[in-house]
DNA sequence: TATGAATGAGTGTTCATTCAT
DNA sequence: GATGAATGAACACTCATTCAT
């Protein structure tokens, strides 16, 4: 039988990471069976391995697909042609915004560091240093402006990827009440950034 | 008649507490059966039970374990009589050893969001919290010293604490090569986090 | 598309009941391990949990199937047109012979007493309560034609029901030797339910 | 070390026979673990092996002390020079009462069966002998004064131990309400264990 | 005699993965 | 391709029993 016209495998592929994404965002990984996320993609547990090798796949394809939209959300804001430095804020409020959905696997995204096995976590590293990269080339177009000291882009980025942190770990509620009072705004947080904190 | 003499309940716990810091450092939670844990300690598994309610209060006590371990170096640090500046920058540099050994927990405790049971987590959290006052001490006594603007010193401790995950993301082995090349020295991050980026 | 034509659960539901039954009326509750019942029944263990929700529902569910042999039992004897007197005595011989193949499981539904969980035990006890109502029914339908005196069917189903584990406990063997030397025969029983044991 | 004037052992081993008797009394023998019952008795786990061989041992201790208590009544109403059928009558009163006290265990006396160590389940049967001993020295002496009809005295002795149960089996609560609604009264079942039900 | 820390076999249950349909 | 029944390895946790003190 010919292949269905217009039917797209991508699709389905991108249906069960969008339920794979909920689900993780939810609770840790060992807490989250193949099959909650099949049931929750409106498909059965074995279409899961049709799309995915096994569950690792999935989480990576997962942290991948999210570190895409952070990429995305860095190039769509280098498209303006306003100062780094405004860009520079802009992206930090808008993956502000961002974390605000994706919280949990935010943070996934930057603790991961020991994989069991090499090849999904190399294409995991990679989209990260993509990422770093997208946000470099902000930094380095102020740099090149004079807009910013000229330190070099990568650290720069990973330094400012690192402060997005601080947003994630904002507002967690532990039992009924946040536990920390504190809340460090976009705004402080980049005007430490920016001007550092020796009088 | 009852304890036996000399038998300290205590010295057990921590040779089994060292083990799971261990086991826990070099792979995620779901993947250290409380039976490696206690192999690795010397003891049987039922005894692990004996010192610890179930997983996740070993896993809880291990991060609170690591927590006071640097709060003791903050501690450490304050107690020279260097300005504000330097201590701090003696701390970057010592938690920064600590990381060199403790990276992969380290990043847990960072990591950290969502508990099953309220309990253990509230310890934790309180943990943190007395962290956050151990390098507050140090900021706020530069503020008062006009060594540092005049930011609140949580504020300030808090985006410390999440640059000193810079520092664990360095020097990530994958595969057999770094995956990042670049080196960023606790001395660029202090200079970094004290002069700003901005021109 | 979903079920597999001539597939059906309820097949290989009572292939795993049946194997607890045999195994569970072999020994104590807690001596029958799930993999021993599900070897015997020629599945997986895991096999086991897709047809029962865990161990307690598989004791329950035996106990209710055994009950329902009985009621079976009771309803069939029911559709003869004999005498009540006649029927009663035909149901004492015929649970009889049932005893001798599930003694053990028999006695275990006389003694059932405390449930951990509530939901299972219901079921459990409503199930005995048809049981007593199929008795009933034969006594009430002699007391109606004067053939027994008028003393609530439910009261006498229930000592009825009673003088069956006499049956029960006849014939057990300790060691190699019968212990209770006595035979106590449904006829003699019946004959003493029939006409009291007074002068 | 001599011996402390008046050191009695058995008043140790009573002390646990009856902790071991409210713990078994509460829950199935799988679920009350040695530590409960020593803990109850007010003495160590290890001190409970002292007085007995293994858990097995307890339970079958437990379930023999209870039937001598249940000889201790048979006995004692025999003392009384009332008739045998008023002697039976009371018997089955303050052994109802006596159920009131031990009904779980008392079932479980009913229901043993199947026991994995030989010698131990001897010593019980043995037991059980001596009481159907008891309560048929009492019959029989109605049979010979012609008071009750000249059934062999064993045989009546257990079927009225059977009938006993019914009398465990009232009242018991499920959820929140009786299962059964009927009440039979020790009067009720005398009476038709007395005349029979037969028109 | 008494203790209770230590043991480790045992078991209920979960869940990633496979494969016949 | 899609399904979901079947599998069985894996693992947390319990508890009877032992034994050094």
């Amino acid at each position: 039988m010919a292949k269905i016209k217009g039917w797209n495998p991508e699709i389905k592929r991108q249906k069960i990471l969008n339920s794979a994404i909920q689900i993780l965002n939810r609770k840790e990984y060992y807490q989250c069976p193949i099959d909650e996320i099949a049931k929750n993609a409106g498909v059965a547990k074995g279409t899961v391995y049709l799309y995915f090798k096994n569950k690792e796949d999935i989480y990576f394809s997962v942290l991948i697909n999210l570190i895409d939209k952070v990429i995305d959300i860095a190039e769509n804001v280098q498209k303006n042609d306003l100062p780094a430095k405004k860009q520079l804020f802009l992206l930090l409020q808008r993956i502000s915004n961002f974390i605000d959905t994706y919280r949990h696997l935010f943070l996934s995204i930057r603790q991961e560091v020991k994989p069991p096995k090499e090849k999904l976590h190399d294409a995991f590293h990679r989209k990260i240093g993509e990422l770093i990269k997208a946000i470099s080339a902000i930094i380095e177009s102020g740099v090149k402006k004079k807009e910013l000291k000229s330190y070099p882009g990568i650290v720069l980025a990973t330094i400012f990827l690192s402060l997005t942190s601080v947003i994630a770990h904002q507002k967690i509620e532990v039992g009924k009440h946040k536990i920390q009072q504190i809340d460090i705004s976009p705004e402080l947080l980049f005007k430490i950034f920016m001007e550092g904190i020796e009088r």
